[in-house]
DNA sequence: CGCAGTTTGTTTATGGGAGACACAAAGCCA
DNA sequence: TGGCTTTGTGTCTCCCATAAACAAACTGCG
């Protein structure tokens, strides 16, 4: 069962990558763990120990069914579900919500979505981190920090919102300045990161979702308004120097479109977001739902019976392939995942999209770019959850106190 | 002097580090490898020791001059001039050039010039391969391996030139198969490395050049025909998942441009190379000097006489600006050098070049994009040896049989 | 049922590499 | 010349990981 003293007792080497595989599902195993650890037998299985009494994974000797191969079964490792949480929080144009992630990604609670949205970022802060932290309270969990989602490009490392255009908040906002002190006025004792929602989504499929596997993920979508970017580049993400890498909306897709408010025309902003297929199709924005779900529900509805429709989605994909085979251009990834409208357009006629990167890219031209879809529910939260859970996955034993 | 026997014979852990804190420039005496590698003094003795009897390094500890500080003066270290070298080759669309370069991206020897052309890969790469063994036989030198420069994306892991289009090669010619075969045939016995003459003259850049100190630095350049970028994330090169990243070429930046053999219009490629240059300006190409040379002597004799020269840089700086924008966008660098044309057109206006990139990016607006020039003769050249020492590099004890 | 074969977990002995520490060396400055 | 500062060197020790041997748990077969 336990080990020797002498093993529990020590440092802090191979123990962040292990949990990290076990984070990210590629070690069910303590025998697979030792294959990607690259370690002996004995050393995987001291860190697994040490591990599981930190509280953070369990550790299952007892497998029960059959394994289906020869030899002794290898112990089950997995994320201790009674383990500690990390605070998420999202907020976007229509409002905010709260979560608690623990480890592998798993949501272990969410606020109901709430609508409300104010001008001033410290109201609404104020609000979604006490709902995190009356989830905090139901359920009695330790908690090793939070992650704010915002739709702005996070400048680093000052954590200012550099162009929260669909918040209406003051550019240059200190989000994660103001997201600390409501923390600490919640009484939430836990350190608070904060950064864009696109890059959290990506983040978050990188380790759990559609991107897994992925040396060098490109991520695309659009939620509310705007259209963001993100690149995993070995499993960081990649925020540029200053945080503001993958400001992808400004690219021109055509030269002779809409105006935009960057004062250029025919960005991807705003020639690939929802609002800019509503018009195309001829149709006006509802009173009720936000844009991309009624965009979701006319791709749905009317793409298969009204031409209308249909070729209001073709011009759409057709300005995102071009703005995306220029992404492939410059960042040649082996996966690129959408998000959002992207999704679903790339969903309503896969091969045309593909066929557009291939033939608008130097790779594209040599072989097949994988495109894919986002496939995590609150992935943009459980991306906030990560940039709380990475000090842990760093360096376990530092970052918990017990 | 020598250290005791224990230390001196063992392995191989903080070897490669203090290698390139030395070949970086970043180590110049043994104190401040100390406090780079973050060890201890013991440490750093014992590291820099087993540098010096593997003959890569010169300890020197009597430094004689004033050391202008109080205390003991440090050990100077630096790359010892008689050690080993590496074997650097390019292809161009004018011709090929070799070289030896030891570490410290030290020029030990090159062959002039030469202005031989053909269809024909396997044929150059025989010239220019036997043109390094004649300067390997001549200096005596031990050679730890071999780098080539190709105008041309080079895929990987296949190492094929994708798109040699300036070359007149076949695309897709297996150029490091080809390169290797060469070596053999000529009798070097070193195992044979090829990239894209952007891309390596990036790295040489960040090592020894303009680039040093950058995080995230991006090279765009043009020479002879095309333009190439380059980026360089946290030291190493970030050629994509096939090697095909920053394929800059095709970004668009004048939609009523000149018509581009990609099919589009307004690229990059043909709007801000030498001869969009030498065409706005209302010149022909003249006969003898490449077009690079030639716009380096308008530039230089005319820029500030001539409305009509003046009024075609401006333009083309005008569209290079918007693809920096572009890139600066998707990227964030925190250093951007421009070589060729480019860097000419830099130092030409460097207030023009400078103010469209701020204006027409998030970052530029919020800040200073650091543009500078690159410094290095023959980048290219120095980059390709990189190729080859990056072996010894990574784990000098393994590389160096001896 | 028992045994060979296979794979995995556990224990013990061993060793390499880096840190801590004390001391020596080599320059400044008064 | 003697204090002060900084750097190089030797010794001791500790920590982490490995190797090797053994034990455990399962499959499959006769």
């Amino acid at each position: 069962m336990t080990h020797t003293r002498t093993r529990l007792e020590r440092g802090r080497n191979a123990l962040g990558p292990a949990l990290e595989l076990v984070h990210t599902g590629r070690a069910p195993t303590r025998a697979v763990l030792t294959t990607a650890l690259g370690v002996t037998r004995a050393t995987a299985g001291a860190v697994a120990s040490e591990l599981q009494t930190l509280g953070l994974i369990t550790v299952d000797s007892r497998p029960g069914g059959a394994t289906g191969s020869h030899g002794r079964p290898s112990h089950r490792l997995a994320i201790d579900p009674g383990g500690p949480v990390a605070l998420a929080a999202q907020v976007h144009a229509d409002g905010f919500r709260a979560a608690l992630v623990g480890l592998g990604g798993h949501l272990h609670a969410t606020t109901p979505a709430c609508t409300t949205v104010a001008a001033d970022p410290k109201e609404i802060l104020g609000q979604v981190v006490a709902a995190g932290a009356d989830l905090l309270r139901e359920t009695g969990r330790h908690c090793v920090g939070a992650g704010l989602a915002v739709p702005s490009a996070v400048a680093e490392p000052e954590g200012t919102a550099l162009n929260p255009l669909h918040l209406a908040w003051p550019a240059g906002a200190p989000v994660r300045d103001l997201f600390n002190d409501c923390l600490a006025e919640a009484g939430v004792d836990a350190p608070g990161y904060c950064g864009n929602d696109v890059n959290l989504a990506a983040l978050a499929e990188h380790r759990h979702g559609a991107g897994q596997g992925a040396a060098h993920l490109l991520c695309v979508a659009t939620g509310h308004r705007g259209v963001g970017g993100a690149l995993v580049l070995d499993g960081r993400l990649h925020s540029g120097s200053a945080g503001l890498a993958l400001e992808v909306g400004h690219l021109t897709v055509d030269p002779a479109g809409r105006p935009c408010h960057c004062g250029s025309r025919g960005c991807l902003d705003v020639e690939t977001d929802p609002l800019a297929l509503l018009e195309a199709a001829g149709r006006t924005p509802g009173p009720e739902g936000s844009l991309l779900d009624q965009t979701r529900e006319l791709l749905r509805t009317e793409y298969a019976t009204d031409p209308a429709v249909r070729g209001a989605a073709h011009a759409v994909i057709d300005r995102l392939g071009l703005g995306l085979a220029g992404l492939v251009n410059i960042l040649n990834p082996d996966r690129i995942i959408l998000g959002g409208l992207h999704r679903w357009l790339l969903e309503a006629d896969p091969d045309r999209l593909r066929g557009l990167i291939e033939a608008g890219s130097l790779w594209g031209r040599s072989g097949t770019v994988p495109l894919a879809a986002c496939t995590l529910d609150y992935n943009s939260l459980v991306g906030a959850a990560e940039l709380a859970w990475q000090p842990v996955l760093d360096d376990p034993l530092a970052a918990l106190p017990a």
